[in-house]
DNA sequence: ATTTGATTTAACCAAACAGTCAAATATACA
DNA sequence: TGTATATTTGACTGTTTGGTTAAATCAAAT
């Protein structure tokens, strides 16, 4: 009988799913074996056919998993009823206290995507990512004066942008700048402050 | 013979060059298929070992020429003599009308970069990547007090994630603002002009 | 015309790959 | 305990892939 009791005691498709999940976003899909994924996972190769019938099947329980984690939560925030100022900083707090965690999540979506663009559409529509609510707060503070005049696209962009091209760009900003692991992790601490502070005195009027 | 008079005639390895530079940089290296290659180049597979006598060979070739043709550009704008804020109006222009061509090689680079981070330490190596002098610049203008305080690091991370990101994310961009081709097309066009007014704003005192 | 060297091809090869299957083992339940 | 069901494995398969080779073709010099 296994020991139910270990809380740190994963089953097995848990197991196979964290295992795929560590190969795919680090190794992209054309690059990630099924060998590589079982020897992660501790498991035999077979075992993985067993519960996800192909490795289609099984990455596509991971980068619907990964969209599903990533996404929704900047609609939520966008949406909600804070201030645009806050919700700036919210939006900065909580992608780079993820993606420190998850550090190549976006080099591994936004590649799959360049290279499959039809994956996003039906994530989108399923989740109903709608903007509009935000673009007429943007538009408000807008037509008030309290901010400059700024297209959503452009604000959506800047604001993702400052957030997670750090991640993106790591081995290049590292090598640029000389960074150590160590001073990388200092850095990406910055960011935080960086970026609201950046995207609001670029907003004020 | 060959008619070398017309001049849109390319040879052999200018084909493979450029059929090998758009099937990697749009499936990556793994995702590439060396047949793939030959038929977008009109040749036989076998040809492609002749003039280049590996995958790995011809993908380096493809990469360093990259990697040539768009950093070196960055490092000499950065270290001219220009104003500050030209250079940020330079980089801008620049990057984002190269880019509108080739708009592949972000995501390209950065997924290798990720997948192969010590491809670039002999890189930048070897073309002396040195941002002291921009660095300097950078901070006399702080110590006048004509910027706010700002890391270089953080400097440049802005600049290059405000000119990079729609490229990067441009599936998911055109996925969340419901755009076409052609008004994402628009969209880049407005990017100059936006990145270079967010960057200066940011720094005004 | 013949030789010489560079270019191109079709056919082939070995390794790597995703995926399969029958047999073995563990688990649950009667 | 015995039996049915779920889980796990080692050995295997067919296909795809990067890479090779020997022969054919072409261009130019002798």
């Amino acid at each position: 009988m296994k020991n139910i009791l270990a809380t740190e005691e994963l089953n097995t498709e848990e197991l196979i799913l964290r295992a795929a999940k560590k190969i795919f976003t680090h190794k992209g899909f054309e690059g990630a074996r099924m060998k590589d994924i079982a020897d992660e996972a501790g498991i035999n190769k077979a075992l993985l056919h067993y519960y996800f019938r192909s490795k289609d099947k099984l990455f596509e329980s991971i980068f619907d998993g990964v969209l599903k984690s990533f996404l929704p939560q900047a609609i939520l925030i966008l949406s909600s009823e804070l201030p645009l100022f806050q919700k700036i900083d919210r939006i900065s707090e909580y992608y780079i206290q993820s993606l420190s965690k998850q550090p190549d999540i976006p080099i591994f979506v936004l590649h799959e995507l360049s290279v499959n663009p039809y994956r996003l559409i039906e994530n989108i529509k399923e989740h109903g990512m709608d903007l509009h609510l935000f673009s007429q707060q943007l538009q408000s503070e807008i037509d008030e004066g309290k901010i400059r005049p700024i297209k959503t696209a452009h604000f959506i962009t800047n604001l993702f942008a400052l957030c997670v091209f750090p991640f993106i760009g790591r081995p290049l900003i590292m090598g640029m700048m000389n960074l150590n692991d160590t001073e990388f992790n200092s850095y990406v601490l910055e960011r935080r402050q960086i970026v609201t502070e950046t995207m609001i005195r670029s907003l004020k009027v």
